[in-house]
DNA sequence: TAGATTGTTAATCGATTAACAATC
DNA sequence: TAGATTGTTAATCGATTAACAATC
């Protein structure tokens, strides 16, 4: 069960694995081998008997894996039965869907406070939580032992906000800015979602289509 | 100036370019060595070098790149002039934060329609383009021209509307969904956003931290 | 036991980095 | 011209794929 200098790569196929055999579960497919899953994922045998030998013997020679018990292995793996207290700044369109939107507590998890500097939407309620002034973050992030932030500000509100933040002991980011967060704090964990980028992409895939 | 076989990711890196040169020709800096732009996007000079090559040589030996000249190159590649015809289906939470949020016209894209199922915000308005009936999406299609579909529903209601968009003649997706469209589409162009596998991977690196 | 399928090592492939000649 | 910096080839590194012995 050796977990160190684990490669990126495998980490970012990990919740893949999860959803595939989350849909088996649910279909009632007790085993797997390596191939089936491969053809499900779109992937190799090799490349999932490789990943998931990273973490250990999961499988059963001559059998293949367990769906239930390899699903909560990589559960166990990612920590998704964690409870990470989180904060999310900036309760504009992202902000909002995103609190709105997501099962905090099923991906390891605990969404404590949403802040805005509008007072205008001070006290609003979405999921359960009311706005809070963004002048308390400090105070609020002392007294709740916060790990992480979701940073849905506008960019050039970025580099304030993280320094109060990382000043109040919030090391870990999940970054829909372009703030480049590492620049200035390296040992920081960020997780940057670059919609623009992504849709960029989108257009030069596009763009070599008619060609 | 040959495009044939870029990697992805050199692809995915271009976006970056083009927003490290934006802020750079933002602070009036007109000249910019691959060492330097290494620098600032946390690269190595070789990179740089390599990346830009792929598409021609827009730099000048002994002098550096032009910042201007660079940008606009990228943005060419990328085809970020292009005006691709674009819906949106879902005005839920994500569907409406994306379609308020985002500067389509910058990125390629042109917006021209919102789609949901639920009768009670058909005619609400989003950015100056009202709700429009689910029902309705064949025909708005075919008349528009539309190339590419933003995807903002639930996981269950994809596989359906997927197929409609694509017997619609619509390739091109913007994925928001864990539907598996490639699956079903080996030819569709996709761009995935699946926040919750972020997150995941966010969890397991906070959880690497304490180790 | 025979068949299936893993765990793991070795081979391949692709992407990144280093080096350097070309040239502005 | 000398210095700087590119374009490009070669070397290295890492990730994916193939192969096969171990074993259920």
């Amino acid at each position: 069960m050796n977990k160190d200098n684990i490669s990126k790569s495998v980490i970012r196929r990990l919740p893949r694995y999860y959803r595939f055999l989350s849909e088996l579960e649910e279909q009632r497919i007790d085993r797997i081998s390596s191939g089936r899953l491969a053809e499900i994922m779109r992937s190799t045998a090799s490349q999932v008997r490789q990943d998931l030998n990273c973490f250990g013997g999961f499988g059963h020679q001559g059998y293949g894996y367990s769906v239930p018990k390899l699903k909560e292995e990589i559960a166990n793996i990612l920590g998704l039965d964690k409870n990470h207290t989180a904060i999310l700044i900036g309760a504009g369109h992202i902000g909002t869907a995103i609190a709105a939107h997501m099962e905090f507590n099923k991906l390891g998890f605990n969404l404590v406070g949403i802040f805005d500097n509008n007072r205008d939407i001070f006290g609003n309620d979405i999921n359960g939580l009311k706005i809070l002034d963004e002048k308390t973050l400090e105070d609020f992030c002392g007294e709740n032992n916060v790990e992480v932030a979701f940073l849905c500000i506008p960019r050039g509100a970025a580099p304030e906000i993280v320094k109060r933040l990382y000043d109040a002991g919030v090391r870990c980011y999940w970054n829909f800015t372009h703030y480049y967060i590492q620049g200035d704090f390296p040992d920081a964990i960020v997780e940057n979602v670059h919609l623009s980028d992504m849709l960029m992409t989108l257009c030069y895939s596009m763009n070599e289509l008619g060609d």
